[in-house]
DNA sequence: CAGCCTTTGATTGTTAACGATCAGTGTCAA
DNA sequence: TTGACACTGATCGTTAACAATCAAAGGCTG
């Protein structure tokens, strides 16, 4: 049910085996299962994944391009630890391009595709009822991606992606209460304000929501977990 | 006295080594020196910078992440051939976070980053006189990657910096009068508007500079090059 | 007992050789 | 003459072994 995430790098058609390694640890660190600071050695993740060391290290690769993963010489691959600075400038670079995205909805709604994202916050809402924390925290982040894509703009989507799964990290060292991730309704009321065809409020919803999550964090404390691992990345 | 540009990937420190071979052919494509098609093996990446075929098939991999460059499987690395659909969507992301840039710059403009600015300005007018095309075409580009950097948002400045690139390529195969890159003194315009504190005006000036770029450009005609490659690269 | 040094084990970085795949060329037959 | 087929050369993808580096454990000395 989940990981219909089909992550395409480009039209560049990227070996399949190691874009489903990218997407495994991608998607596990948007649910927030593979906390900071884990370290990714190469023999874990090559037994885990049934792969080469090559395929390993290429991926690995691609993630620290994405900021997620961060390689340090000699020493192996790390979760991301984001530091306060570079939180905050996600969190602005989020407010900015997802202000402007929702604004532009807003101009012109396409009631089908509001349909499709409807569906996806009852999606959300019946991961909340069944307490399945780890799906609601990837669908949560994911329901902005899907706006993104709703837009239209696969150039943004990706950019976008980016971005959310940096925010999971995010949360995930400097948030305090990290089981409310994105609260109640107001992914519908930010549909709600594109339907009505109302840009300012849309984009004061979406600015508002993500300010909300933000200012839930503290920015100075850390913590920091290396467990498991073969077990976390089994699953989906 | 091209090339300060400091190609820093994240925090996370990659080989240096690695990142001069993305550097120069980043920014090789940047001036529209590598025509898009062109195929970059890696024998001859190689023995042009003097490294192991590893580091090449990383960079080229890095550059694939970005868009720069098209891997294709057992037929090597080709410089990207942006379709259409790309190309409209890459100024579509451009327009959406640059006006939101300018707009945020206006709200509270820094004088001496502006001062800065003009500056860069100053040094394309003087590539302009001196009627040095590649030095031109880059320094116009990277007034944009200038503009973000100003902002402050290093993580907006990063894929700022990647939309810039992509456009120079987007540029290079649909461009019609590919000599007239940014039109004269509309980097002024904007930095004025900006100066004045007219957010409305600056987000204009940036939209319209924008469409003006690809209102230039003819989405049918495709052109392909594949020469020389180790002199093009050995500059810089 | 504490601190420093050495050693050891594991993990990473690099290189080299091998196998697989593809583009271009030449030949043969219709 | 033209089309298809096989061959060849080169390039790419992969694997495996080697070298370099680091972290932790153990022993030595003050």
């Amino acid at each position: 049910m989940s990981s219909n995430s089909k992550f395409s790098l480009n039209n560049s058609s990227i070996d399949p085996e190691e874009a489903l390694i990218v997407d495994r640890i991608f998607t596990a660190v948007m649910e927030q299962r593979l906390a900071p600071k884990t370290k990714l050695s190469e023999p874990k993740l090559c037994e885990t994944f049934g792969v080469g060391r090559m395929r390993v290290r290429r991926a690995l690769l691609l993630l620290a391009a994405q900021g997620i993963v961060d390689l340090q010489s000699n020493r192996g691959a790390y979760v991301a630890c984001p530091t306060p600075t570079e939180a905050e400038e996600v969190f602005a670079a989020r407010e900015l391009v997802e202000e402007s995205i929702v604004r532009k909805m807003a101009a012109s709604p396409d009631e089908s595709k509001l349909a499709a994202l409807r569906d996806h916050v009852k999606q959300e809402d019946q991961a909340r009822v069944d307490a399945d924390r780890s799906e609601l925290i990837r669908l949560s982040g994911e329901f902005h991606v899907e706006l993104a894509k709703a837009h239209g703009n696969s150039v943004l989507t990706k950019m976008l992606r980016e971005l959310v799964t940096r925010s999971s990290l995010i949360v995930g060292i400097f948030g305090v209460n990290r089981g409310v991730t994105c609260p109640d309704d107001e992914h519908t009321r930010i549909l709600d304000a594109i339907s009505a065809g109302d840009g300012d409020a849309a984009a004061g919803l979406a600015a508002h929501h993500l300010r909300h999550i933000s200012e839930g964090l503290d920015l100075s404390q850390h913590r920091k977990k290396d467990d498991d691992l073969t077990a976390i990345l089994g699953s989906a």
